[in-house]
RNA sequence: CGCCGGGUAGAGCAGUGGCAGCUCGCGGGGCUCAUAAUCCCGAGGUCGGGGGUUCGAAUCCCCCCCCGGCAACCA
């Protein structure tokens, strides 16, 4: 039987429309998917939408729809998005589906039969105006921002998980890489949580309408963050279904930003261990962008639309561009010229007017056929480890070093002026055998990064007369 | 306040003790198979600031400044 491997990325909040950071999250899970996918792996791709919430139901008010019918609409533009971009996923999971209702319900009774939940109050800052808690965060010089009056202490019924009582088990779990966190600055971060201390969290809330209703309380709802993480069991079978629950759990790697880590590197594993339930074996916690060197916001209104990048670059080229220009486990700052200036860089001149080259060369001087099978001259192995540490843009910085190569060994072997001479022939035929083996090798690389270009490469290489045919990456 | 990152050429980044690198952009030259593409050469940095350890520091230690994140829900 082959290897599974199991990959989720954060479901995300419907309140907010898919951005380009959402993107970035989701086309790194499926450049993974797709790598372990052609090498055999039996993968499972889960990412979808987190729809619960007070917040939810407060702007599915204001645009006068029910909650349902708002989060419908807006789940249906993340599938939009990512059918858009040739995600690979297998499961997109709503927090509103029946059956991840039930398998949270079910999480939680048990959790609460055996005593890790109890009985607590909680105390907050409560804005009579909007009904809800807020944050200190949120105040303006201690008003609410919307209704300008000071908020009033107030505390309600909620019920606690027993966090406490787990967490030397996690802590030990994360120093022993037993739950790996990547990068290694990431984990130090979270140990550090440890150190300043963490109390037992609440996991459901009375004044919240749009929820899970708790199964031994039904006046309160299951809090989102705890009903959100249990999407990554919930869709692959928790509570319904066995066998495949056993089959791919646990997450292999749980992909997400560095702004939620704590959440799945401590409540999560803890809520898991509690229940009798593996760990996931890592969380991997990538960077921001910030858009001139500002936090990508819709009220400084630097929000970059995802229609936008790929109506301009195309979606192959999307995909390359948010992947090639930063570690992927360093914040980045996107400039209005860069993606452009990486656009017609990489992509039109290196790689789209290689292509143009051998293609052109094997059509006028090899009547169209790659002449012998020959090995590639050129050494792409580094780029398997890269991939899997999640390095994405050293290993396209690799491709893209050895298609440099492929070009340079075109200007210092000259097949156009061996094409004048028929003395030549034997070695002309074997200069573009090899360029074409190098491509053949290259795209097995490419194909994960871009789908649709490695199928247009394989397709010209391997059709009956090679043509030039028109260019790939238009310079723009 | 606390905790975690980051600050290296015009721009984006690599580099954790031994002559400061990569890509893009810029300047010059070559080639003509190719998408004004490609190939070669070059200019450009007191490695955020100050102090210390060391034969030697971008790299280790201390202090400070700036940017970002976490502290009950924006990738």
């Amino acid at each position: 039987m082959s290897k599974k491997f199991y990959i989720t990325t954060p479901i995300y909040y419907v309140n907010d429309k898919p951005h380009i950071g959402h993107l970035y999250t989701t086309i790194a899970a499926d450049v993974l998917a797709r790598y372990y996918r052609q090498n055999d792996y039996e993968v499972f791709f889960l990412t979808g939408t987190d729809e619960h919430g007070a917040k939810v139901a407060e702007s599915a008010k204001e645009s006068g729809l029910e909650p349902k019918a708002f989060t419908d609409q807006n789940s249906q533009l993340f599938r939009d998005i990512f059918k858009k971009l040739d995600i690979s996923l297998d499961y997109f999971i709503r927090t509103t589906d029946a059956r991840h209702e039930e398998s949270v319900k079910k999480f939680i009774q048990k959790l609460y039969d055996q005593g890790d939940i109890y009985e607590g109050k909680y105390e907050g800052l409560y804005c009579v105006g909007c009904e809800k808690f807020i944050t200190k965060k949120e105040l303006v010089n201690g008003h609410c921002p919307d209704h300008k009056k000071p908020p009033e202490n107030l505390t309600e019924k909620n019920y606690f998980f027993k966090l406490k009582k787990y967490l030397p088990e996690v802590e030990r779990l994360i120093i022993k890489d037993k739950i790996l966190i990547r990068p290694d600055s990431r984990k130090s971060e979270v140990l550090g949580f440890f150190k300043q201390g963490l109390d037992d969290f609440s996991v459901s809330r009375e004044k919240v309408e749009w929820g899970i209703p708790l199964p031994f309380d039904a006046k309160q709802k299951t809090y989102v963050w705890v009903e959100a993480l249990q999407n990554y069991i919930s869709a692959i079978g928790y509570g319904d279904n066995e066998k495949d629950f056993k089959k791919w759990w646990p997450a292999d790697v749980h992909l997400m930003a560095r702004d939620i880590i704590k959440f799945h590197c401590i409540y999560w594993p803890a809520l898991l261990i509690a229940s009798g339930l593996e760990v996931p074996k890592q969380v991997y916690s990538h960077g921001f962008f910030t858009v001139n060197n500002q936090k990508m916001s819709k009220s400084i209104g630097n929000v970059i639309d995802p229609y936008t990048m790929v109506e301009q670059f195309g979606v192959d080229a999307t995909r390359y561009l948010l992947l090639s220009q930063f570690p992927f486990s360093q914040d980045g700052d996107i400039k209005a010229s860069l993606f452009k200036e990486k656009y017609n860089a990489d992509l039109a001149n290196n790689l789209g007017n290689l292509l143009s080259r051998v293609f052109n060369m094997l059509e006028k001087y090899c009547d169209g056929k790659i002449p012998q099978q020959v090995a590639s001259p050129i050494y792409l192995a580094p780029v398997r480890e890269l991939i899997e540490n999640l390095k994405f843009n050293e290993a396209l910085r690799e491709m893209w070093q050895a298609i440099d190569k492929a070009n340079k060994i075109i200007d210092e072997n000259k097949p156009w002026q061996m094409a004048k001479d028929a003395s030549n022939r034997k070695k002309l035929d074997e200069i573009l055998s090899q360029l074409a083996s190098f491509l053949l090798e290259l795209v097995v690389y490419i194909r994960p990064f871009m789908p649709s270009t490695a199928a247009t490469i394989v397709g010209s290489l391997e059709s009956e007369k090679i043509t030039k045919g028109e260019p790939l990456f238009m310079r723009i």
